[in-house]
DNA sequence: CTGAAAGCGCTTACAG
DNA sequence: CTGAAAGCGCTTACAG
């Protein structure tokens, strides 16, 4: 069995391969072809079980009807499930989505770029690293559209849709001081990226707003490190701040490392401590006790960012620049 | 800044574009082109920063270095870390994965066949759905390397490979009766796939070798239901036969169902009731008690199953089916 | 040692 | 109303 292509279509219809091109692409009527040889030709399409070559379609129009979707890590749960919603999304409008990780690697973030640009995908999703700015640019200068998503820079003119992770740290933050705790920790990892700053600021300000801010009680653990590590790290600033009665976990791996921490130092949630953790997972619903999280709006984010490509995909000269910002949903459980 | 072609590249460095191609196909010095000239061409090409297109030579090669991976759901975390290991695999022979989910649908699999297919990946790697035999056929008929994993069609003349999974629900049974127990449930989902069947098997045959089956601790479940009324049907299977002293859940969602369930119940593990469950998982890690697993050997298939798609891709017509067994590895923690 | 040309499977401006 | 032809960016057999 050999591929069938639109020769053998014009062939066998005995018409040309232009009429071929026209009826499969449903043309057909508006360059005025006969409603006999459009059926026709379908007739002979579907009998023959036609597709048509994606490549040869892309090479010709410069368009592949897909999207670079570049995540931090697919095998978090939080962009896994991200993915799947904007794959659902870009698959109502007929778009194929290819998706792949960084592991938070500049390099390889680049390498992933230049791949999906060869595959010359139509637009690109992107949960930037650390330092892509300049790489982004680039993919602006080549007239690609683009959206960032969970995190942006600052001064750069690209659209992007990020939960408000200021507000949501804050209401985290408020809720515990609301519940009579007195010496809330927070532990962040020492990225330095824009989102992870914001969930910083939003906690510090509402325990500024009361007075009890304590510098002491903020852990920062390496950026990229392995789950050991940063389990040993949660378990000695622990060990040293035994007054810590509350504390915030500004990521979901911080957060699991966290639940693994105490664990083995046999504390006790939330009699020895309440816990709250950024981005929900099945092991904080599942964990006893049920751990209260800051659930990300995946359903909103990935809708949004769909339309903002799509926005600029219609018109690469003159789009808006749209900074959108989602709110999180606190989501009380047992851990507080 | 426009798209540099290899046409570029030859009027820059004064050269013909089939000398460019050469070069840059690393076929220069075969072809008896002069190191001045391959040196002046990897210099421009260098300069002008230039990137074949994909499309353009895989419409001429017919080849695309891409693999297509249809797994059940991408979100489950065993089928994610398979994903991440293939990818890496195939990157490390430079070839691109392209994954997708079926979410067990058989129509949503057909679909995503053809997709790829237009595409034009140059081989599959499938973990099929109940009723994709004829289409896997198609795919054979096509002549496309196509491996299967995790599950397969006993008749079919395809390679593929799994885990033993008789050999490890045998050895999980004989486990749990080592402890003791003596009324051992199972829960399998109602699917009817080979490897599901498999495990059941090696289930029944462990307690029957003792003379301790009885039918009615086998619980099947429906396929494709959603968490709820996976809950539900595990409370009621629990709350009719209290003798229980031991569960084996056959999939990994199936005892993160289970273990749902046990809490609401307020059964407790291990004294209670004794758990293991197939395929490893976070939450079976950070669970209190932590939970006793079969893990699947996802190294070893990921590896495998690229090994044997490149030797049916070197050779379309005479390679060797092969079918490949790899063993799992029962890991022991809390809740035996 | 290097170049001109055909062709992969499409789309579309042009001609009739 | 329909067809012949150019061209997307490559690779490769052929010619010189």
């Amino acid at each position: 069995m050999k591929k069938i292509t639109i020769k053998d279509i014009a062939t066998e219809a005995q018409v040309s391969i232009s009429t071929v091109s026209f009826v499969i692409n449903n043309k057909g009527e508006k360059m005025g072809i006969s409603p006999a040889v459009i059926k026709k030709v379908q007739g002979v399409a579907e009998k023959l079980n036609y597709r048509p070559s994606m490549i040869a379609t892309s090479l010709r129009t410069g368009k592949t009807r897909s999207i670079g979707l570049i995540v931090e890590d697919i095998s978090n749960q939080f962009f896994a499930d991200l993915a799947r919603v904007i794959e659902d999304e870009a698959k109502s409008i007929d778009y194929r989505v290819f998706y792949c990780s960084t592991g938070g690697d500049d390099e390889r973030s680049e390498e992933l770029m230049h791949s999906l640009l060869q595959a010359n995908v139509d637009g690109f999703i992107i949960t930037p690293t650390q330092n892509l700015e300049e790489k982004i640019d680039l993919l602006l200068k080549l007239k690609k559209p683009v959206v960032l998503i969970d995190r942006y820079f600052p001064g750069q003119r690209v659209s992007h849709v990020v939960m408000d992770n200021y507000e949501a740290a804050n209401t985290a933050t408020n809720f515990l001081i609301n519940k009579g705790c007195k010496n809330i920790a927070v532990v962040n990892s020492s990225s330095g990226m824009v989102q992870m700053k914001l969930r910083e600021d939003g906690y510090r300000d509402a325990l500024k707003e009361k007075g009890i801010y304590d510098e002491s009680l903020v852990l920062h653990m390496e950026y990229r490190s392995n789950e050991e590590t940063r389990i040993a790290a949660v378990v000695s600033f622990f060990e040293k701040n035994t007054n810590i009665d509350a504390v915030l976990f500004l990521t979901n791996y911080l957060g699991l490392a966290g639940l693994l921490a105490f664990k083995k130092m046999g504390i006790k949630i939330p009699e020895d401590i309440s816990v709250i953790s950024f981005d929900d997972h099945d092991s904080f619903k599942l964990h006893t006790p049920s751990i209260t999280v800051i659930a990300q709006p995946i359903e909103d984010i990935a809708v949004k960012s769909i339309q903002l490509l799509m926005s600029q995909m219609a018109d690469m000269e003159k789009y808006e620049i749209e900074k959108s910002l989602k709110k999180g949903k606190l989501i009380i459980r047992e851990s507080v």
